[in-house]
DNA sequence: CACGCAGGTAACAAAAAGGTTACAGCGAAG
DNA sequence: CTTCGCTGTAACCTTTTTGTTACCTGCGTG
């Protein structure tokens, strides 16, 4: 199992450095922010395993932000970190969507164990694996794919082809495999319907044809190498 | 869905008593217990949310009856209550497995919300909170749904519908899926009830079509993302 | 360098899939 | 017992996908 992907956002400079090292030093990749500017466009491409979260910070509220989150789907679990601590503060805080609410002073040992807590009850759920192949990404949850960041639209068959060829990659699959682990084994095609299956996914994630995703291998098949 | 069963330790009866109100209004089921006795029979047996736990109890230590169940594999989910608020203490509560630890005194609020948190990352059935998507709200409590601040009125099976799709955004789910876990596996369906089922959802919660709520992914099924 | 063959391309038609509407059976409410 | 609303099915239409065919291209071998 990787070290988990903690993303903290703290407009104290010397605050957040001091949370990345103690946490760093717990075993705990970090990446720091200083506001929430690019915050979830990192949220929506990485696998994040937690938030950390400073409610106070210049501009848009902590909380404001996570509930806009919410709201766009994306379920990260939360811990706020904040000096507010009256109880209608707090209150509001979990009420947007908080995991956890750890209020300054905090002991570092503490935010570890509460960390340590989350991580232990949430890690396991959010185990949606992306696979890939060079900078091509497949989600096979929602089934979305992206080639060199673009998002391509792929049909059912064109997808499965590419999920095939990904799961094998460094293997030739001859058109006899993936006919039947593709199509399915029980109909008759003809050979050629792979190559022209082949062809018009080449076109989609390589319109312009200089990436050369999909290797043909003469009188056997093809691969992703 | 039915209530989360929440199994609460604590010697002073006054407090168990006060703790069941109060849980019992949220819309919890609760049992209570003067001492650990037969508190592990229980939640072998019986499918328990969450331990709530009182740390200072006669005879056995709170969090080393915890501990105990770790050992023997019992993962039910725990909130320590406790007067001993010293750094020492917490860290020991954390380290015998607990998964939150609020001090005495506490606002009954601020306990409430923490169960919510932790029970929408362990049982996410249980969460009473709205659920959303996009600018779709849905109250699971009393089935009331608006779209674009507009209340909705839906059948109980577009309500079933939509709230499996919106639990389950981002995932493409097929139709078998759908006809599984919304109608229910037992009678046998055509794939095309499901569309036709979608259609009429569709219709109610976006009538004038610009919204596109539900994406069709050809071949496959319908998600919300 | 030319020939043959495998693979690429493009066009077309069949098939598959989804949307839409109508209708009938069923059950709940009155 | 009647009525009304919900829901599954069927029929029909539209759109998209996909297999096939025909033809072109280019590689590799003799």
């Amino acid at each position: 199992m990787s070290k988990a992907l903690i993303v903290i956002v703290e407009d104290e400079e010397d605050i957040l450095e001091l949370l990345e090292y103690n946490l760093q030093k717990e075993g705990y990749e970090t990446v720091g922010f200083l506001n929430t500017n690019s915050v979830t466009q990192l949220l929506q491409e990485e696998q994040v395993d937690l938030l950390l979260m400073d409610r106070n910070l210049p501009g848009v509220e902590g909380s404001e932000f996570v509930a806009q989150l919410r709201r766009s789907g994306i379920q990260t679990p939360v811990i706020y970190l904040s000096a507010k601590n009256k109880e209608s503060d707090i209150e509001e805080g979990f009420e947007r969507g908080a995991d956890d609410y750890i209020t300054k002073p905090f002991s570092p040992k503490e935010l570890s164990m509460r960390i340590r807590a989350l991580l232990k009850r949430t890690k396991a759920n959010f185990s949606q694996e992306n696979i890939s192949y060079r900078d091509i990404m497949i989600n096979p949850q929602n089934r979305e794919v992206t080639a060199g960041g673009e998002r391509v639209e792929l049909t059912k068959l064109e997808f499965d082809l590419l999920l095939t060829l990904i799961k094998n990659q460094n293997v030739v699959l001859d058109r006899d495999f993936l006919l039947e682990s593709v199509w399915g084994g029980d109909d008759i095609y003809q050979d050629k319907t792979v190559n022209v299956a082949i062809n018009r996914l080449k076109e989609k994630i390589d319109p312009t044809k200089e990436k050369e995703y999909i290797k043909t291998v003469r009188g056997i098949g093809y691969t992703l190498c």
